[in-house]
DNA sequence: AAGTTATGCAACCGCGCAGGG
DNA sequence: ACCCTGCGCGGTTGCATAACT
């Protein structure tokens, strides 16, 4: 028996709300309150919503405690915090998140995660799963494979990027003609290289490992960014005055540092080591916040937020 | 100016949980 | 113990608009 449908699909309006519809929905519950959601299209004016459609439309945005318009920066800031300690918990809780920002709800938060933020902290070369630098990560990925196995994992991935920059390049009708092989046109195919894939590649392979082999200066606070964004935790790598090449290349020997693994000995409250699993990360999410591998300054207010 | 692509936000979908009967 | 209902949640989709060609 399949899941009994919120409401009867048929008689039901969906897509935009127009001003009449809010205007409804909006006076009703003001006179009576939330109380039993799917009574209340009927209620409010004959308005031809489900209940679902109605709780959506209050909750995210006929609130009238709600904020609308442009995160400011130190919204943002907690959201990529609260969104870090959440990864470490192995559970994001965009409601949690939601609600360390006064005026916005989870949905806000969630899309503008989604469509600004994490692109953001890609072009600062962190992943924004794992808030970890890029490089960090790839080290992390060779340490764990056999000699052939990151050959050949390296080469898928910079034939993918090598793919995506002449993609970008070309598309920008970037003149590159004293580089070849020359793209001909704005229609790139690999084999418009000329056949220079495999020898980039090598290129890039030697390049990358040059940048690996690089003796670490792991102390170096991570490079300072554009639009006020700064990360504020200890150094993955021995990046400079980097673009965002030399953040995602220049790893280091940071394979060898420890605090920032993911399956890392850590210890809890009692001082017993544990090592992997759930729970483990949840009894030391503040900890690892405030130890060697802390990511970001979190006020104690926000740390000490109960992590579900 | 017209067509195409990218972006951001609002809304929807379906699952899981909690509480009541 | 089981079923039903309401609600909350994260993931995904659809659409309007901006930016670009």
């Amino acid at each position: 028996m399949g899941r009994v449908p919120c409401c009867e699909r048929e008689n039901v309006k969906r897509g935009q709300w127009t001003l009449e519809e809010d205007n409804k929905l909006a006076s009703y519950i003001a006179q009576h309150g939330t109380r039993n959601w799917r009574l209340i299209p009927k209620n409010a004016g004959r308005l031809q919503r489900c209940g679902k459609s109605c709780r959506l439309r209050w909750t995210n945005y006929l609130r009238p405690d709600l904020k609308h318009g442009e995160f400011s920066e130190a919204e943002e800031q907690t959201i990529v915090k609260l969104h870090a300690v959440r990864f470490v918990a192995d559970v994001i809780r965009w409601s949690l998140i939601a609600g360390q920002l006064p005026g916005r709800t989870d949905n806000d938060v969630k899309n503008h995660w989604n469509t600004k933020l994490k692109k953001k902290l890609s072009g600062m070369g962190i992943d924004p799963v794992t808030h970890k630098p890029f490089s960090h990560l790839m080290a992390e990925i060779a340490t764990t494979l056999a000699p052939p196995q990151v050959a050949h994992l390296a080469e898928a991935a910079l034939g993918c990027f090598k793919d995506e920059m002449l993609h970008l390049l070309t598309k920008k009708r970037t003149d590159f003609a004293s580089a070849p092989p020359a793209v001909t046109g704005n229609a790139y195919t690999p084999e418009s290289t000329g056949g220079g894939k495999e020898e980039t590649i090598e290129k890039i392979k030697l390049g990358l490992s040059k940048a690996i082999m690089h003796d670490a200066d792991a102390d170096k606070a991570y490079p300072t960014l554009n639009e006020g964004f700064r990360y504020v935790g200890p150094s993955y790598g021995n990046e400079g005055e980097g673009s965002a090449w030399s953040q995602s290349t220049c790893t280091g020997g940071v394979a060898a540092r420890r605090g920032g693994g993911l399956h890392d000995k850590v210890e809890d409250d009692n001082g017993e080591e544990a090592e992997g699993g759930k729970a483990e990360h949840k009894v030391n999410a503040a900890g690892m916040f405030t130890s060697e591998c802390v990511l970001w300054d979190l006020p104690d207010d926000l740390m000490m937020h109960p992590i579900v």
